[in-house]
DNA sequence: CACTTGACCTGTCCGC
DNA sequence: TGCGGACAGGTCAAGT
């Protein structure tokens, strides 16, 4: 579900509310709550204090002082959420998105000293939390293979043009979204950041100019700052850590807009399937 | 190796 | 109203 906007609103929003807070219980779904569960799980986390929570493309870490680390991918449908002493009552605006916690898809509890508790929702089962030495977090896989940050102040231009230039025979869309290309770019921004640089997402990389690079880089950027600005997407699922949803798809100029003029040139935004996803574009500015 | 397709799940929406 | 099929923001394994 989440790109890399929303996993950071995420990401920030947890810093504020469970760093320095220590877990005194658990409650998980073996099966898809942590895969890997064992007595080790409880072991490493119950009378663990939250030291960080960090991000990486969409996996988010947070940190214990048991020198463990869960990981987080959130997938399609994952809600990482805090409760409080507080909740939703029925007249709040986001008690239709989520309400009483725990729910049918709750996979992970976890409860904090002061009866806060951290809720880990999941309706499709894709997401997954894992508990490992967090020495060992930069071994994982996914973690060997990711691309760079794309909103890190050091990443150029230049360095974006290179990174897609072993996926030259293969369309642009495709290519954003390979995440071994730049790191937390899923379908909304995909979608968009071609919108910003009027590329047509089945345009071949290799077609590619600098100029082309150039401005998907900058557009990238824009969407991803302009996102996390209004705290992310909510097309369905998604809610930060405290529950509520984003904005940023009042702000769109493509993305669940077809049959919609282009804010650009006024032509009509078209959907197709695409890279296996469904595509937005307008076939009159994006050549 | 590069590239594409299907699988993983549940829920919802759309057409008959 | 009921039912089948397509589709949903991500990644991986297995196929060509």
């Amino acid at each position: 579900m989440p790109e890399l906007p929303e996993v950071e609103t995420i990401r920030r929003g947890l810093s504020e509310l469970i760093v320095g807070r220590t877990v005194v219980s658990e409650v998980h779904d073996t099966e898809k709550g942590f895969p890997n569960a064992s007595t080790d799980v409880a072991a490493f986390l119950i009378g663990a204090t939250v030291i960080a929570v960090r991000r990486r493309a969409k996996v988010l870490l947070i940190d214990l002082s048991t020198e463990h680390t869960v990981v987080v991918h959130l997938k399609m449908t994952g809600q990482l959420v805090f409760r409080g002493e507080q909740s939703f009552g029925a007249g709040h605006p986001n008690a239709s998105l989520i309400g009483k916690l725990p729910d049918r898809s709750t996979r992970v509890t976890l409860t904090f000293t002061d009866g806060s508790r951290l809720y880990f929702n999941d309706q499709r089962k894709f997401g997954w939390m894992r508990l490992m030495p967090t020495i060992e977090v930069p071994n994982i896989d996914f973690m060997k293979k990711v691309g760079p940050e794309p909103l890190e102040a050091d990443f150029t231009p230049e360095q974006f043009a290179e990174r897609f230039k072993r996926r030259a025979k293969t369309n642009i869309k495709a290519a954003l979204l390979d995440q071994t290309v730049v790191a937390g770019v899923g379908n909304i921004y995909a979608d968009e950041s071609l919108w910003e640089a009027r590329i047509h997402p089945k345009r071949l990389v290799g077609s590619l100019g600098d100029n082309d690079f150039q401005n998907l880089y900058t557009g990238l950027r824009k969407v991803m700052n302009l996102s996390l600005e209004k705290g992310g997407s909510t097309d369905k699922n998604y809610l930060n850590a405290e529950g509520k949803s984003g904005q940023y798809l009042d702000h769109a100029s493509v993305f669940r807009k077809e049959n919609t003029p282009c804010p650009r040139c006024g032509n009509l935004v078209e959907k197709i399937r695409w890279a296996g996803r469904g595509t937005h574009f307008c076939p009159h500015c994006q050549k």
